[in-house]
DNA sequence: AGCCTGTCAGAAATCGATTTCAGGAGCAAG
DNA sequence: CTTGCTCCTGAAATCGATTTCTGACAGGCT
């Protein structure tokens, strides 16, 4: 492995000048060409370590996320790995598994590694960035608010999500709405609850005593065992919000194994269904823009590592109600 | 932050000794205690990039994958960072976008941030991980093998999970099975496509002529496009072998857009459906054990960190056929 | 007592880049 | 001709850990 040395002893410079040609500082010309061929020569590559321990600052940013094998989540990375490597970043991808200890552990991680920067989606209410905004380090949250510190964030409009999704339903003439959210822990899965809720309490002819709402967590397990318990109620109800992507895949497995369609059990997801075999599903789904929310988070975060200062800013992306053809014959 | 100079000046000793502390070397009881005592009051964490500098070895692998967004690869990630973690090490994860450029680019970086090694599925067949091997770096090929160098890999048997397929369907009694593989430089479709053509040429009742082979990139839009031109064949398949997971899903959506039932026309897919919603869909599946793959690439890995010397290995895991219970009803 | 061995701890070198500091050259103005 | 300035360049310090080298000291053996 060639070091600057090499290429300076070879070019005839001290390593200085070797640095100064390589970041682009004022050097004569025919240093500079000396330089080069012998950079070229040798087949130097700068050793990165070296470098973000004299600089004090990686290029390289995390991005913590809780499930990689969600698609919302994948998504949301690749709109951070963009905007990230547009600007000459690396992204490193962790994924916390929705554990605290983990989740702290690559903070730390990122802190002695040196990062310029944290792209969080917080595992809970209780992730602690603060020893990363102590050192001057760039944070942004992203899709759950990280408490307290005035980080910059990147959320969806939940509520707003809930009531989209709501609404549909009952346009569809559907009257005894149901929701699964997630994890009463979850900002997010509540907020959507809101949303629902605000929806039925909003419709006065909406039957009092009809709000089932479900806690699961917000996997495709959850969304099965409570969509199988809703069904077995003396007194079920007609449709069901799913409060996130695997949520309604677990509903929609329940429903086509008992044979029910959704056009006699109304259900609406928020969030978009992951690969989907059947285009005529006839689900109306609140689309998220994940990767929106993660080209977003990329921007603010650079704007962090650039040195901008201020109070944490929040930016709200509204959901986007599809609902399906109603012909299915007109889908190509 | 806090050094080690800091923590030595607070403990009353020299730097070394700190550094054999927490390093687990022999240190008087009366001094450990004391550094231990420092470290903690100064909530010391070393600093990584120093060590990294120094060891000449960091403490993180890469993972390089050609698209984050299929869960055949993040569930080999979530393979690859178990085992990984388990040791120490830290994964991270870079997306090529099937890109041979980006790829090289990752490699590169994990060539110059020092890293112990590379978990690579690679996007083409011309990737090269020479520099790499050359620096004694580990590297472990995964899904495909790396030409050339002797690398350890971990790949499925395409071939066999080709052939499971295609027989499942002759089995149901379909007699004019197509394929849709992937595309003709990418060796595991080939191999599955291969699979195909064994059985159909080995079953002597099959009828010459009817070997419809298609290859499509490994999206649900390559799958969709494929899926649509065998309809409108003049003599066209009655069933159809999807070569990865995307592909399926996309001739799926079309069967399900023209309201063909799995019955109707056959279908077989190499690689597990994701996150389906129909659990009904009554389409056998060759199941990849895709985290075993990971967590075996990431035990050749730490092998290879820890010094193992010799040629590639090569470990090659079958796929798995699952064929769905004939009566939906006893699902659960 | 004298010698040898082994253990522990500090001083200093090291990893490979960047950056500060200081000096020398070249040029313009006084 | 001198002063003052800019522009390049190299020597050396620096980042923060690890590791080698060296010396001090204790204990065992003849």
């Amino acid at each position: 492995m060639a070091t600057i040395y090499d290429v300076a002893a070879l070019a005839g410079v001290s390593p200085a000048t070797v640095s100064r040609v390589l970041n682009g500082r004022a050097v004569s010309p025919d240093k500079e060409r000396s330089v080069t061929e012998a950079a070229r020569t040798l087949n130097y590559t700068p050793n990165r370590v070296a470098r973000t321990l004299r600089r004090q600052l990686s290029e390289v940013v995390a991005l913590v996320i809780p499930d990689i094998e969600n698609p919302f989540f994948t998504s949301l990375a690749r709109g951070v790995a963009d905007t990230a490597q547009e600007a000459g970043y690396s992204v490193v991808l962790c994924n916390t598994d929705g554990d605290v200890d983990k989740e702290q552990h690559f903070l730390d991680i990122a802190l002695s590694e040196n990062m310029a920067g944290v792209v969080l989606a917080p595992a809970a209410s209780t992730s602690v960035a603060q020893p990363l905004l102590d050192r001057g380090r760039a944070v942004v949250a992203v899709d759950r608010p990280v408490p307290g510190a005035n980080v910059d964030s990147v959320v969806i409009d939940n509520v707003g999500a809930g009531r989209l999704a709501t609404r549909a339903l009952w346009d569809a003439g559907f009257r005894k709405i149901a929701c699964i959210t997630g994890p009463s822990e979850i900002v997010t899965a509540v907020d959507r609850g809101r949303g629902w809720a605000q929806v039925l309490d909003e419709i006065s002819a909406a039957p009092p005593g009809m709000h089932f709402l479900a806690h699961a967590d917000f996997r495709v397990g959850g969304g099965r065992a409570r969509m199988a318990e809703l069904l077995e109620l003396a007194s079920p109800p007609d449709a069901v919000v799913a409060g996130n992507n695997l949520v309604g895949v677990g509903a929609l497995q329940i429903l086509n194994e008992r044979g029910i369609s959704p056009a006699e059990f109304g259900i609406a997801v928020i969030g978009d269904l992951p690969f989907s075999a059947h285009s005529e599903d006839a689900v109306p789904v609140v689309h998220l823009p994940t990767r929106t929310m993660g080209t977003t988070a990329g921007a603010l975060l650079l704007e962090r590592i650039d040195g901008h200062q201020g109070p944490g800013r929040r930016v709200v992306i509204p959901g986007e109600l599809r609902t399906p053809v109603p012909d299915p014959a007109a889908a190509r």
